[in-house]
DNA sequence: TCTTCAGGCAAGTCATTACTTGCATATTGG
DNA sequence: CCAATATGCAAGTAATGACTTGCCTGAAGA
């Protein structure tokens, strides 16, 4: 069961907040120019290119050429891929996982502790 | 509209190949000390353990101290803002998305382009 | 046609991150 | 009480990532 080559470009992708607020840009309007783009970031336009690059090789954004501008497009579906890889899959484990703790800890005796501090 | 300020660290957390394997490693079985989960990944403890930190920061994974040993349990419930703020989110708007992307092309007239390569 | 506009490419800088090694500290079991 | 075990902390290094600047190319419109 191991993880899927693009998992990691994509969640790489995602990452950066840069990269996450160009998305919500396309999400409220789509189809934008990179100019269009630029407007809403405080950055070089190639600042702003070389992040678009991120999110296309991530296949989370899709590009159209119309003559000399660039139009760029959401594409939502890798989105689904960390639904499924991830939410889903761990969300139906959540109350496993507290009764995993309730049992380990009942297991041991020690529960608190005096001189460890750290959490 | 702005995010949230742990979305960042939360993101960044799950960014790294490592740190998603851990995830996985405690979702198989919660409630691993320091130890066991080091010998599911191929470098140093204090690796693992700057890893588990980063985890522990994003909410993602929650310690509790048993005598010298720390026991790591996982916290899917951070995973669920991801799904709010991004899966559906961007999910419900994928049919306006393709619907934008005609409704843009259609009012510019070129689409095929000869000389830019790129996409 | 020729200037302006939209964008590409390359290389360099600076900060961040992933990882290591060495040593210190607390807990446990004999 | 003491050796072995479980982990922490600090500092250093090497790689990756974010961003800039400068120059080049192709398309559009007066």
């Amino acid at each position: 069961m191991t993880e899927r080559p693009d998992t990691d470009v994509l969640f790489k992708a995602l990452a950066d907040p840069s990269r996450r607020k160009l998305m919500d840009v396309l999400h409220a309007n789509d189809g934008r120019t990179l100019n269009e783009l630029c407007e809403h970031l405080d950055m070089s336009r190639q600042g702003v290119t070389q992040h678009l690059n991120v999110l296309e090789a991530a296949n989370l954004v899709a590009i159209v050429w119309r003559g000399r501008e660039k139009l760029h497009f959401l594409n939502p579906v890798p989105l689904q891929e960390i639904y499924e890889r991830w939410i889903a899959k761990f969300e139906r484990s959540r109350v496993k996982a507290l009764h995993g703790l309730k049992q380990r800890l009942e297991a041991g005796e020690t529960i608190d502790t005096p001189k460890r501090r750290k959490s």
